[in-house]
DNA sequence: GTCTATATTTAGATAGAC
DNA sequence: GTCTATCTAAATATAGAC
């Protein structure tokens, strides 16, 4: 939307940041860092809200209670804001998840993990990190949702979930010997859908179910989830051709 | 973010266009009828690629090729063309699903109808509009998406999706006896979760699976999501206590 | 690093001629 | 119904004092 957004991103580097401060006065630096944390907090919180192009600098800044010119000093454009505020927890998930994925593949031995160990090592650290104290995972959360679905970031969606999408399609391969190749890929992505409708805190559930069901409520999210996708997963091993369509291809309607 | 946005939404009626013409002249209310549809379709383009916030009402009428002040003169304001585009499209779906659920009762006699007929009836009609003809429907099922995934719009995207919601929960409950009142209201969160991924036109499973599925394959989606979520939702009639989860309460890192 | 002040552009919305 | 012109507010970003 910008005219000319190529030039000015990125203009300082995270390792630098605690230089050039006069020796004893280091207050400088420590609140450096401390409004960057507020800056990177209020945009998460007001980002998963209203979406990238729904809050301002200023609501941001206002939030965070600092002044609107650092945000742009201390991330240079609000599109790096965002890129960093992505970064700074999908490194942690895609570690977690990966690690998840290693020990299920040691306690199975020689075999390969169980298509609900593979699921369990997916959406666990996800949702215990919902589960939490730190209520910035939500936020992180419901955003990461909105990328994952907005064609405009679709790049920047797949930079945080593809890295950690090659690993866990790989295990199911393995763990659905008798699917077709291309059922995998599918199941990957039904997976993907399932976990991104539960984290995106809308609030839904709780109407449709008028209170029966919370979507915070992690430990019964955990306990319907896992044998949905993993039930899920298990018929795509079997022949589609079993069951028949009780639909027509034109519509009812007109 | 407006400051005065309450004021002036709706200032006329969609029954009372064709009126104050001078009879003969009727080139003046069809060309308006004309410059409608124009705004309509290429504000669900717009708005499925870049997000409500993410387009301007200029973007929107230079796309349309009619004049900026027509987007307000037709539609009041912005919110309301969202609105518009939505409803247009919200009704037919609608209407198809629920009778294709009928139709799927009729068939079933006194029995209810089995657990992948009530998926199918509430896929079908969806993924296959994305296959007709019309690209406006992909262009409003990737608009769903987002407004489904998106906090300050639940209250629209409830609106739009709640109403068939109760249908297929009623039905779900009839069709998984076994199953825990709860575990319908989530079975059907992740039936709404797997089709969301997929009307998203992300792209993203065409990158992953390097062109092997296409997105836009409409039947081999359906061939592939009505198991996968129909053997999703028969997991959650078993016993949860059946699989014992792999992963610990602490996470692995720190 | 922070803040005041401001440059520059763009946004949604409207008034009034035709 | 359409178009020209414009109002007003808000956006991102930056310059320069401290």
């Amino acid at each position: 939307m910008r005219t000319k957004p190529a030039a000015a991103a990125k203009p300082r580097r995270n390792g630098s940041k605690r230089k050039a401060q006069v020796p004893g006065e280091r207050s400088g630096a420590r609140r450096g860092d401390a409004t960057r944390l507020s800056i990177l907090d209020a945009a998460e919180w007001s980002f998963a809200q209203s979406g990238f192009d729904g809050v301002s600098l200023r609501t941001i800044t206002e939030r965070a209670d600092v002044d609107l010119a650092l945000a742009n000093y201390h991330f240079g454009s609000k599109e790096n804001l965002l890129h960093e505020v992505i970064a700074r927890r999908a490194r942690i998930v895609h570690d977690e998840r990966v690690q998840a994925l290693e020990l299920a593949r040691q306690q199975a031995g020689t075999k390969s993990p169980s298509i609900e160990a593979i699921v369990s090592a997916f959406l666990a650290p996800m949702l215990r990190h919902l589960a939490d104290g730190d209520a910035g995972w939500r936020y992180y959360a419901s955003l990461v949702s909105q990328l994952d679905v907005l064609p405009k970031f679709t790049a920047l969606a797949s930079a945080v979930l593809d890295p950690t999408a090659l690993h866990f399609i790989n295990a199911l391969r393995l763990a659905m010997p008798k699917a077709p190749e291309a059922s995998v890929y599918w199941g990957y992505m039904f997976l993907l859908g399932t976990m991104v409708q539960v984290i995106s805190a809308t609030g839904r559930i709780e109407r449709l179910s008028r209170g029966l069901c919370r979507s915070n409520d992690v430990d019964a999210a955990l306990r319907e989830i896992v044998p949905f996708v993993s039930g899920g997963l298990r018929a795509l091993e079997h022949d589609p051709e079993k069951w028949k369509p009780v639909f027509r291809k034109d519509h009812a309607t007109e």
